[in-house]
DNA sequence: CCGTTATGTAATCATCGATTACATTTCGCG
DNA sequence: CGCGAAATGTAATCGATGATTACATAACGG
């Protein structure tokens, strides 16, 4: 929890001057490179550090080093992943397990296509040690079993065609992730001028995904 | 094609000294590079100089900057995925275009799963600019197409239950390249000790998806 | 009020991509 | 041939980065 600076007294000389010790500079970096990837610009421990107006040896005080801010980074960014998903879940029809899937679906890959440079921190093992962030793997896996569970519940109801849940599971989760990841990737030419076309193209996606496991 | 050197002669001083120019110096280049990847090292421009057994400028006679020696290494890459994909499918029951679309996506996650560096930097934008490297687009392209004509032949034989071709392309690419991914980016946890078990699942998956999109 | 701890600074190092000036080899053209 | 231009490699150097260390200063607690 942020600490709250007390209004330090001013250093010796300027009236105006910048205390000696920052706020909470550990969130203030993770916010910084957070909008760092964001903007697309690579991020490195200095850039951080110099938007947070510190010295470049600064953020080593609050992570051991650079994997570590970028698994802060992750953390963070999956929590909002998650949060916005489970929102979205919120208001979809609970008795309809596909429909629910479907919502899922869109509302992934809707924040991965908002948040490309997130997602991409988050999703791939390539920012730090995978497996180094027990929150981030934990949070995943939540996913990954809510995901588990929609599915199961629409086999109960006999809504699905194969009872092999664990293939419907893996295909699914590779469809969709594939899909964010082609985007990311850049395999969708330019053609999708609108970023709401690409949105359409991820419904009927899933839509032909459902349509394919469903009992008919 | 590689330029023979026809023997050069010794240095000044030394019986056994390494000619001053080295025989295919970008050759040699693409080829350390590519094993670097593989090794799971991240490729630098003078560490390939160091297996060259040359000085770290010298790559920059061949290549402009990092990006191109990687685009080239990419090129490279593609070619063998391409090739080795193509060879499997010239052994592929040519009458039954889902048969051969199922040997096309075995053989792609097969390749991308023994190669997994290589599949990287091929189909990441992140080595160099997306599009930097005409033929690796083209070659990619080709991959595409050939799906795409794998499926609009089975449509012609009513063997689909959907004419939305455009929609199954993409959520056949989508799920076949989400495989790889989940694979490459570490979304299967090592249970999956025997490398022949993932491949298992990726056949399984790529079933799951045919029967699916397959009339009946 | 003092000292222990947390936190930031300054200086330094190795690695890397990149550029430049220079050296040597190769090759084409007369 | 042989000579000069082009190709290719070397050496030295620059700026940026991740990381470490020694030191300075602020914050907190007894």
């Amino acid at each position: 929890m942020p600490r709250q600076t007390s209004k330090p007294r001013a250093r010796h000389q300027a009236s105006e001057a910048r205390p000696y010790h920052h706020g909470d500079l550990r969130r203030v970096l993770i916010d910084a490179a957070l909008q760092l990837a964001a903007e697309g610009a690579e991020v490195s421990v200095r850039e951080a550090a110099r938007r947070a107006a510190v010295s470049p040896g600064a953020p080593f005080r609050h992570f051991p080093n650079r994997d570590a801010l970028m698994a802060a980074v992750a953390e963070e960014a999956q929590r909002r992943f998650r949060a916005e998903i489970e929102a979205t879940l919120e208001q979809a029809c609970p008795a309809n397990p596909l429909a629910r899937f479907r919502a899922f679906g869109i509302a992934y890959l809707r924040w991965a296509m908002r948040n490309p440079a997130h997602f991409e921190i988050i999703s791939t093992g390539r920012y730090f040690a995978h497996g180094s962030s027990a929150e981030l793997t934990r949070d995943n896996a939540e996913l990954v079993a809510l995901t588990e569970r929609m599915l199961a519940e629409a086999a109960a109801q006999g809504l699905l065609r194969s009872t092999d849940l664990k293939r419907i599971l893996i295909a699914g989760r590779a469809l969709i992730y594939g899909f964010a990841r082609m985007n990311l990737d850049g395999h969708f030419p330019r053609w999708g001028v609108e970023e709401r076309e690409i949105e359409r193209m991820a419904e009927e996606v899933i839509d032909l995904f459902i349509a394919g496991i469903a009992a008919r």
